[in-house]
DNA sequence: AAGATTCGCAACCGCTACTAA
DNA sequence: GTTAGTAGCGGTTGCGAATCT
């Protein structure tokens, strides 16, 4: 199609990696750190070009990579943040370890996202295919209407939460500057031997010392498809209308919001009928979306024609609510607690 | 058994953000 | 303020493996 190649240099060598061109790769970081990773090919003997030795390295040489089968809480993880963050794999894949980016994605185009479809979900919006069928109804209109009103509540909470995500994720790096200068500074994307070099101290400078708001970069999100056109509301409807009437429970680890006051308003107006509040969310998730996903692998029972799950024949409004309940908790519980609580870390 | 189709993953491409000169 | 160089990100592609017919 035309695509220039993304070396203008001929004679480099493209497609897969050869054991051999690994092992020069992983001698030479082993030994030398990266650096600029233009000018590694050469000094390292290949015939590749810098991008993609760095697309080689951070994806599958690198020490620190978890390879090989998702655990159900890795998936968990992924469906709830994916929900929150959209596609923006390498958010994501800040908050799975010895995961990477190029993998979570892979993961989620390849299996999760065909299991929520599978399920009546829509993988973008994470919401019930089966809301578009009902809409058109007067009760429903009422309802669409109710969405509108929270839906600035729902994008600033989560823009709120997901900033939080950021600092929080800035605050460990610049920790792991202070507590381990030499040699585990740089856990995604540098050897152990990586002297500390123009990239730490760029870090350091944007973890900020005082300077720890969200970068513009996350708070482009509307453009993933995640943002207030397409974020699902209905879920939140029902039971935000009936606040008032039925009281609100509060999410544990609220007091995490504090210094937003205007997203943990947000949070607290919003009600949901919780039955599975909880503070570790790779234990405790009993209900909703997420384990009928998550049983969906291992059940075939529960994959058969997405009765059990869709919402939309055979299971009540009454269960479906609660399961869109669960599903949401979940993910605010994740963003509440944070990653440094999290059992996975 | 063989060809066709689907699946899964590694790698590539183009764009964007950031930094330094 | 502008520009060039670099790194990182997300979307997409290509190909081998697995499965189906």
């Amino acid at each position: 199609m035309g695509r220039s190649p993304c070396c203008d240099k001929v004679g480099l060598k493209k497609g897969p990696w050869t054991p051999e061109e690994d092992q020069k790769l992983l001698a030479y970081i082993e030994e030398h750190g990266h650096g600029s990773w233009r000018a590694l090919p050469a000094k390292a003997g290949l015939q590749r070009c810098g991008k993609s030795c760095r697309l080689r390295w951070t994806n599958y040489l690198r020490p620190d990579i978890k390879r090989g089968k998702f655990s159900l809480q890795e998936e968990q993880t992924i469906i709830q943040l994916h929900a929150l963050l959209g596609n923006r794999w390498s958010a994501i894949a800040t908050h799975l370890p010895k995961r990477t980016d190029n993998e979570i994605k892979n993961y989620w185009n390849t299996h999760l996202k065909k299991r929520l479809a599978k399920m009546g979900i829509d993988p973008i919006t994470h919401k019930p295919k089966s809301d578009a069928l009902l809409s058109g109804t007067d009760a429903n209109q009422s309802k669409n209407a109710a969405n509108l009103s929270h839906m600035a509540q729902w994008e600033s909470a989560r823009l709120e939460a997901e900033a939080r995500l950021v600092r929080e994720s800035k605050l460990r790096s610049f920790q792991n500057l202070l507590t381990r200068p030499t040699t585990t500074a740089f856990p995604s994307s540098v050897s152990a031997a990586q002297p500390v070099n123009k990239t730490a101290w760029n870090s350091i400078n944007n973890a900020g010392f005082g300077d720890l708001e969200s970068p513009k970069s996350t708070l482009t999100s509307s453009e993933n498809g995640i943002g207030p056109s397409t974020m699902p509301m209905n879920e939140f409807t029902c039971t935000a209308s009936a606040s008032s009437e039925t009281g609100i429970i509060k999410q544990e680890g609220e007091q995490e919001w504090k210094g937003t006051n205007l997203a943990m308003d947000n949070i607290n107006s919003l009600s949901f009928t919780s039955t599975s509040i909880h503070d570790d969310i790779g234990n405790t998730m009993e209900d909703g979306f997420i384990n009928l996903l998550l049983n969906d692998s291992t059940d075939p029972s529960l994959s058969d024609s997405g009765k059990e799950s869709d919402g939309s024949s055979g299971g009540s409004d009454d269960h479906c609510e609660d399961n869109n309940n669960n599903y949401w908790n979940s993910i605010l519980d994740l963003v509440n607690s944070s990653p440094s609580d999290s059992p996975m870390f």
